[in-house]
Order: structure tokens, then C-alpha cells, then sequence
DNA sequence: CGACGGTTTGAGTCCGGTCAATTGTCGTGG
DNA sequence: CCACGACAATTGACCGGACTCAAACCGTCG
């Protein structure tokens, strides 16, 4: 069963629209942590809105203060989102995976920039498009709400990491939320891949690069994670890590 | 013209519907930053659903942890929401004054505290019930989206204060923030009251104490404020002050 | 292989935390 | 009206965790 609605299947040529298909099907897949419960075919149209669009890692593909005309969806890879000071001193305020949206937090004007971590695809859907979307379909709406309401949580939960945590708290705690993220998505439940460097590590959690870096040697060396290679970290002792995180002893 | 539905009118006691009624439309005209254009009777209906209640001063009226069963409108007063390591330490996550809404972030229970740092007035409503609303007016839904990204971008302003300012430039930013505020509901443009202790200063800005002390004092013999009183902020040098809240020099 | 970027480790410094004492403010009651 | 007590705010002295600066190490890729 083809998810594109019939208009759109008869106005292209037909190699194109099968290589598009293809790609707006996996598209229109991840797309549905935005949707919920709405009917097919319109799901089909709104993941028909643009074709995806692929990123290399380092490209800047979202800047802080231009003009907020589309809402984002990842739809694979990593994504880094960060707000910058004048002196250069940079917060990254959250890391986006595959189904996240962004565009959630806005005025006119994006209020933060994003640059890709990975090879990134991404659906970008006009606002007015989706907002007249809104409209016809409350149930998006509802489901963006959610959405929304989660992120404030989150949000809340990190700004107690960053005002109360000590070094080893937060990095305990990011490893711990990376692990629950990556099984509420399948994956295993004692590894844990970083598509980003400590500097990007210590840019989110209000730490230095080496900070971090002693921070990881530490828990080592207490036998809570084992490192293979800098990137893919083993966690051999979540309930310690647990404790470790919220300041247990 | 009142903005109770008949059908409320006729089923109370005459005296205690007109003390209701005098409360409820003080509520109602609040209840506006959550409604907009919902139509008057349903407004009235919506403000309606509880009495308006009142809170001394360290009341704590909101536990983190407690099953999530209302939405509340702050209608007068201040109140600052936090939350808490299992050791003690706290970080507040917001103030709230006259005009906000507590429950946007939720799961099935609160995941923060709420507690009255003045004399305050809420209305609280059952989820339930709000939420049977949203379905009927879309429109209120579309609102509290609104506000929720609101939120979402104030919270990622404070990661950037939290991860990466000084403590200087921590209580710069808040006293500005605190301004705008004010200056939104029609205060003055160079006045701030604080309604809070230093200490709560500190749990919100990720300070100590003594630290936020410091930094009012430095700021006053810098020149850009005075202090009358621990609770009244004089803003003398608006321009100096943005700059320092930014890492300007 | 060597070059480069990222990571780790070490040594020293400093901002903000801790502990302690003093001052200020406000409400109460003599 | 002032004295008193309680609590908040300020100030000072000292300390320590995280930052800074610098060097060594590692892995990847040409």
C-alpha cells in the first residue's frame, strides 16, 4: 500500500516518483512519532510536503536569530542544538536523534542554531503548511503538546544537572539518559554510542573538554563503565551509575 | 454582564453565588492568558470549575511526586517551583507570578514542587475536565502549545545561564529578566521587587548565598544598581547591565 | 609513515563554595 | 517608643572542584 495520495502519483514522472516514494516512506515512518493517530493519507501528505533532505556531519543547517520558517524533523543521524554568547562561550541545549523535532521552541526567529554530528536526513515541513495541517487535524496538535510538555521536562531535569551537579553527577546522569533513550528505541541496555566529541559532551553539561574527560577516567576507574574507544561506552554497573547520578553518597 | 452560565446561576443559593461570582470574575479576567478568544460563556464556565484558592506565604502547595491531577492559574501572588536531590539540594526551575500556568510539564505525576512565596490565589482545574475542553476549542489547545514553547525557549535561555555564565553575569541576567517581565504587565522600567530570599536567588541561578550577595553588591558599586531595602532593585544603568548579563566585556 | 584532530593526563590557578561572624530588617510585645 | 528576638543579608577568611594551560597520547586517514 503506497502512502503518496493518488494527485501526486499521477502528476511526476514516474523513475522520480519511485526513487521519492522510497525515500518519503522512511520518512513518513519516523514522521509518525509527530502524528499519532492521524489517517494515512494525509500522514502521506505531510511527509510529501518536502523530499529529505541529507547532511553532512559539521554542516550548520539551522542558524540562531534567521527567520523560523520550518519546522524540522530528524529523520536519521545525531543533531547537536546550541545557543551561543558573544565571547563565543556555547551551550548546547539538547542532542536530537532520529524522530525528534525541532522547531518546537521558537518566535519569529529560531532562538538556536543546529549542526549535524552524523550524515543526518531530515524532513523539513513549512510552518504555515503544518500549522494549516494543525488545524485540520487536532489530534497533531495534541500530540505536539505532548511533545512539547515532555521537552519542558526535560528541560527541567537538566537545568537541576547544570545548577546542583557536580562533574560526576552529570556525566553519569547523561550516560544514563542516552542508555534509557537508546532502549525506548530498541537498543541495547548496557551500551551506549557518542556521536559527539567531550568538547560537544562538556558544551552540554556545562563542563570543560578535560573535565569530562577525568570525569569518564573516574568512573572507569571505579568499575561503573568500561570505554572501547572514546566513543562506545559499556556500562557495567547501572544501578551504581543510578546512585552516582542524583548524588547517592 | 455575568459570565456565569444560567444554568450555574439557578442551582446555588443566591449569597453564595454572588461571593462566587465576585471571585471567579477576577479568576476569569486572569484565566485570559490561557484562553484567548474562547468565547465568553465557556470562559466563565472554564473559570468556574473551582473557586479560586488561597496560599500564605511557604505553603507548599504542589509536591513533586504527587499524581498530576490539575492544571493551575497562578491569579495573584508569587511562587517558585523546584526540585530536589534526594540530599537536599535544590534547584529552582521558575517563578511563576499573577497569570501563569503550573501543569504544562507533566507526566502522570508532578515532577516538581510548587510553593507560595507570597500571599497567592490559584485556580485550579481538573485535567480531565480542561482537557475535555481543548477537545471542544481548539483553539485554547493551540494556545497552551503556544505557551509551551514559551517555556521551552525561557528554559533554554537558563541552560545557557546555568552551563555557562558567571555568577555576575547570572544576576544581571535575572534582574533584566525579572524587568521584562514587569515592564510586560505594565511595571515600572527600572524598578524590581523581588519577592524572593537570596537563597532561592541562588537555588534558581545555581549559586550559593553569600554568592549572590557578592554579585548585588559588586553590581551596586559598579553603579548599576541600588538596593533599597534587600527586596527593591533600583536599575541605574539598564544599557551596562545588558551588556554584563551577556559577557559584554 | 607522518600529520592532524580528538582525548587523556598533569600542574597550577581561580571562581565560587564553605564556614563563621557581623550587620540589617522587621514584627512583637513590654 | 524602644528593646528584643528571629531570620535574612552581608562580609570576611579560607578551601576545593573545576578551569586553564601545556604536554603527551591515540586513532584515523591520506
Amino acid at each position: 500500500m503506497s502512502l503518496i495520495p493518488a494527485s501526486l502519483q499521477t502528476s511526476h514522472a514516474a523513475v522520480a516518483m519511485a526513487a521519492r516514494e522510497k525515500a518519503c516512506q522512511s520518512c513518513a515512518a519516523r514522521t509518525l512519532s509527530i502524528c499519532g493517530a492521524l489517517p494515512t493519507d494525509h500522514l502521506g501528505r505531510l511527509a510529501m510536503m518536502r523530499a529529505p533532505q541529507h547532511l553532512e556531519p559539521g554542516e550548520t543547517f539551522l542558524n540562531e536569530g534567521d527567520p523560523a520558517t520550518h519546522y524540522l524533523n530528524i529523520t536519521a543521524g545525531a543533531v547537536k542544538v546550541y545557543k551561543l554568547l558573544p565571547d563565543g562561550r556555547r551551550q548546547i541545549t539538547g542532542f536530537l536523534f532520529a524522530g525528534d523535532l525541532l522547531g518546537l521552541a521558537f518566535n519569529d526567529t529560531y532562538t538556536y542554531s543546529a549542526e549535524a554530528l552524523t550524515p543526518v536526513t531530515v524532513c523539513r515541513f513549512p510552518r504555515r503548511q503544518l500549522e494549516r495541517l494543525l488545524e485540520e487535524f487536532p489530534a497533531v496538535e495534541r500530540r505536539l503538546l505532548a511533545m512539547a510538555s515532555n521537552e519542558l521536562a526535560a528541560a527541567q531535569e537538566q537545568m537541576v544537572l547544570l545548577g546542583r551537579k557536580t562533574a560526576q553527577e552529570r556525566i553519569a546522569s547523561f550516560l544514563l539518559t542516552l542508555l534509557r533513550r537508546g532502549q525506548r528505541l530498541g537498543r541495547s541496555a548496557e551500551r551506549v554510542k557518542l556521536p559527539m566529541t567531550r568538547a560537544d559532551i562538556g558544551d552540554y553539561l556545562g563542563l570543560t573538554t578535560e573535565t569530562v574527560s577525568r570525569a569518564f577516567t573516574n568512573l572507569r576507574r571505579c568499575g561503573c563503565i568500561a570505554l572501547e574507544g572514546a566513543c562506545n561506552v559499556h556500562l557495567l554497573d547501572r544501578d551504581r551509575l543510578e546512585e552516582l547520578a542524583e548524588g547517592g553518597e
